[in-house]
DNA sequence: GCCCAGGCCTTTC
DNA sequence: GAAAGGCATGGG
């Protein structure tokens, strides 16, 4: 009897993936400002895999499949779902410009970083999964960061399926406040476990909407006040989730680049983030992730 | 065994 | 307000 009906679960869900087959739709846009591996491995986001030509990228409760082709690029998602990616994508933006601005400052290492790395765009990232996954990212790396977040999605995400393949979606808060440290903890999240439950448990009585329409300082301001999230943290979330642009991210990777290459002489992170971010103003996300993307490539 | 990774919290001065 | 320890875990 069991095995029957999980049979019959499995058929089901092979018919539904059958039918999201027919209501595909896919975004195309020209590559040179767009490159996939650029945007998707420059650090700003952890649920993806390679997939044929190129990657499956999850986000929230959705998924897409975005790939390179006769220097096109293209997004393949869901039909109620093209729209959520192509903000996502950031595509209303104009990167040429990004990149010659970025160029315009006159720092050789950022215009070297910039021209490699032009493909790359800034996203615009699910709010709470941007935040629960760099509270995750504080001192770790990246493929543990990844690992980490695939395991809560795996225990605690919903169960659904894209291109007939199953995924799990980012768990929301209430699912997240429903778990206890042990399992945060058993995932591999070590001593963040705690930050994890807390967060949850405030996001899933408050909800985060009152971040919403707030200014880059006093989002920041408020972005500290969760556990877990420091200066660091809370510039992430403000520049992938919220489009904070003004906001500069100091990270041990940065760090490395404004002594070796900017020829910096200050080593606390505060101060070091408030001269990039003097520096670069309005463009300092972008220029942020061309530095950091490049310095880990070199 | 060591050092490092998209740092932050608590304690102490 | 600044400085110093501590912190889980796995890869190199």
């Amino acid at each position: 009897m069991r095995n029957r009906k999980q049979y019959n679960t499995t058929a089901v869900d092979k018919l539904l993936a059958a039918v999201y087959n027919l209501i595909m739709k896919t975004i195309t846009c020209k590559s040179e400002y767009f490159n996939p591996k650029d945007t998707i491995e420059c650090g700003q986001v952890f649920r993806y895999y390679q997939h044929e030509k190129g990657y499956i990228l999850y986000s929230a409760d959705k998924a897409c499949y975005i790939y390179c082709e006769n220097e096109q690029t293209h997004i393949k998602a869901e039909d109620c779902d093209a729209d959520y990616f192509y903000n996502y994508f950031d595509l209303d933006r104009n990167y040429f410009d990004i990149v010659r601005h970025a160029s315009s400052f006159n720092v050789d290492y950022l215009t070297k970083a910039a021209n490699a790395a032009k493909g790359l765009r800034l996203l615009n990232q699910d709010k709470q999964e941007t935040l629960f996954s760099f509270i995750i990212s504080q001192n770790n790396n990246i493929p543990r960061i990844k690992k980490i977040i695939e395991g809560i999605c795996r225990a605690l995400g919903e169960r659904k399926f894209f291109m007939g393949k199953e995924y799990y979606t980012f768990p929301t808060a209430t699912a997240l406040a429903s778990a206890s440290a042990s399992l945060y903890k058993s995932l591999g999240a070590g001593y963040r476990d705690e930050f994890i439950c807390q967060v949850a448990q405030r996001v899933s009585k408050e909800g985060i909407a009152h971040l919403d329409n707030l200014s880059a300082q006093e989002l920041k301001k408020e972005l500290l006040t969760y556990k877990g999230v420091g200066p660091k943290v809370a510039d992430c979330v403000a520049l992938f989730a919220y489009k904070k642009t003004e906001s500069f991210p100091v990270d041990t990777w940065i760090k490395k680049v404004y002594k070796e290459d900017l020829g910096g002489t200050q080593t606390d992170r505060k101060k070091i983030a408030a001269h990039l971010q003097n520096t670069f103003g309005e463009y300092s996300g972008f220029v942020q992730q061309y530095l950091f993307y490049f310095k880990r490539q070199n």
